[in-house]
DNA sequence: GTCTATAATTAGATAGAC
DNA sequence: GTCTATCTAATTATAGAC
């Protein structure tokens, strides 16, 4: 790769990256190209001569939220060769809640564009969201045995979504309401312990 | 009241109510004072006039939101004398998640503010979401008895948070994704059944 | 009280210099 | 490739007619 092509490419990450931020913290409207190139430490002409269109730059930046969480997925698999399928759940859970306190951007912005719905919510569920819904990564029913429901699958997906994740996306309001900062490493252990034995009794 | 103040009480709520639409399913920046008229059936001239700024409209739409919840909770204490108190934290916790699938938008405002963090998410902390969690309309201990850690709290509340609310504020998404309308009566009382089974075993 | 008109800012997208 | 300048549209807040 040329030096040009270098530098190219690394100007596109700092935007992508700033933009990634952005979007998940104001939503899709309330983020401004402009915030956006001075978080990238350039200008909004650049922006678009990258991307197209403001439309274009969150399509790129959304891809790079929930690619990591499939390489995540993925890797996790790896590291599970577990006997007992409940404790397999469980610690498939553990990593998951590990993942959203780390990346909350991730529950952020599939929020705000769920609420809104319309073609950017579509996208995402259409693209990323049913791969992994209709996936192993998902430890749906094997968590429960042979006789769990299918009806309740989809409430065992949201309740997981939205236990391992809020505490982590309302971290600055958690600290406030409790005291109790939920991004230090000991709160993300005992929240993923915590979510993995309730779903996975 | 006169017939004019009347009116003038009946536009100020149809102000606060587009405003409480608004302002949850956009937040705050992105929702536009004009929007809101239109929603409202009016102009943006009577917004400014009956509401000083665009943020004391938002107090106001938050402050609706949230007194909607304390007289929920409240109506649910009196409900609830049974006996056993296992059985009546599964009780209140349905209760709560009826009342999530009933007012999403309580939930999307608290991720929208909570995120950004500042003024509003504070204003909120601080008035209306501390007595829920100091009160005893949270069941949380309560549910586990009394060798119940307290550094567990937390992350009972926030579980609770989300588990509850993800489902309902992500609806849209919810059908997309498994074909399953979560706001369908029977799909609530499943939700609600399995939370409550779920978190108070 | 209600509504229209407008001033001052800020937005996304474009054009062109370097 | 990068950056500045600018066009058009939309924003909040204000002033004033009725």
């Amino acid at each position: 790769m040329t030096r040009r092509a270098e530098q190219r490419e690394e100007t596109r990450q700092r935007i992508v990256d700033a933009a990634a931020a952005a979007f998940s913290e104001l939503g899709f409207k309330a983020a401004s190209t402009r915030d956006i190139a001075k978080r990238a430490d350039t200008n909004q002409g650049l922006i678009t001569y990258h991307f197209r269109s403001k439309e274009e730059l969150w399509r790129a930046a959304a891809a790079q939220i929930f690619e990591s969480l499939r390489t995540q997925l993925e890797e996790q698999l790896e590291g599970l060769a577990d006997a007992d399928p409940r404790e397999r759940a469980r610690e498939s859970i553990r990593t998951y809640v590990r993942y959203a306190a780390a990346h909350p951007e991730l529950f952020q912005m599939m929020v705000e564009e769920a609420k809104q719905g319309g073609a950017r919510m579509e996208w995402i569920v259409d693209t990323y969201l049913r791969p992994v819904y209709e996936s192993r990564f998902f430890p749906g029913g094997a968590a429960f045995g042979e006789d769990f429901d299918p009806k309740l699958l989809p409430h065992f997906f949201y309740t997981l979504a939205g236990a391992a994740s809020v505490i982590f996306a309302n971290a600055r309001e958690c600290e406030r309401l409790t005291g109790m900062d939920p991004t230090a490493d000991e709160a993300v252990e005992r929240h993923a312990d915590f979510v993995a034995r309730l779903l996975v009794p």
